[in-house]
DNA sequence: TTGCGTGCAAAGGTTTTGCATGGCA
DNA sequence: TGCCATGCAAAACCTTTGCACGCAA
């Protein structure tokens, strides 16, 4: 199941998404600005890497953009299990909430709630310092 | 664009939501579950309703389920804007979470981290008590 | 050389749409 | 009666899959 050969496609892919983390995507969109950034890849192909990827932790889902899956590259997939996720929704940039406030909220909602939240499924929305008074997307 | 007719599909509708509330659906799920308590309704129709009720708040978006959109239900729209959503990763329940906790948080977020948090696109995921210790779906 | 990765095209699902007909107000 | 809602079938998408060939190790 695990990948085992590192191809053109798939460095291209990871370099790609490198040079633009924090964007969402869809997987016809992605297709659309690497090809014009002039790497070629199947779309198919491009579906297999993407499934890889989300299962190996690189690939986070994102709020559904109409009709297909959205989703966002991750720089440190392996940190981003500790921390909690605040999106904006205007400019669509992802921030990693390290503080120690949100060990609190979850010692208070365990305690007070019998709930016990899963960090690296939870993600805030809203608007950003940039973005306050901006509209909604 | 707003509904006009409170037409009998319409009723069958919410009246089968109303009933069924806090469970997740996909559309075809929601048909076929539908079409064995004996209601009758087109797909086409089905959707042009879901789409209304998004559009109406009735229905919030859940964390996707193989290749279709799922949504769940909310009794009060209104009551759901200024309060926090935990959804159960395991039975799929929704508890409505208000508490001041949160709005220390929004506080914290705020001040901290110059974020504004939107409460009604917000979910936390995780266990809820009932089902601690059982496996995720 | 071995076996995974890729491209193409076809298949399988989901959601939307056009049009004639039905039903609410 | 005037419009919106509905059903059906077709169309438009999105995603997966089978198969033969390509390529990394």
């Amino acid at each position: 199941m695990a990948k085992k050969y590192y191809t053109r496609h798939r460095k291209d892919l990871l370099e790609y998404l490198q040079a633009h983390a924090d964007l969402d995507y869809t997987v016809a969109k992605l297709h659309k600005a690497m090809k014009e950034e002039g790497y070629t890849m199947g779309i198919a192909t491009l579906y297999r890497q993407i499934n890889s990827l989300f299962k190996e932790g690189y690939l986070t889902p994102i709020q559904r953009d109409d009709g297909a899956e959205q989703f966002q590259y991750l720089k440190n997939p392996r940190e981003c299990f500790v921390h909690y996720h605040l999106k904006c929704k205007v400019c669509g940039r992802l921030y990693h909430l390290d503080c120690t406030f949100m060990e609190d909220l979850e010692e208070h909602v365990k305690k007070e709630h019998g709930f016990l939240i899963d960090r690296s499924d939870s993600m805030l929305y809203g608007r950003c310092s940039d973005c306050v008074g901006k509209e909604d997307k």
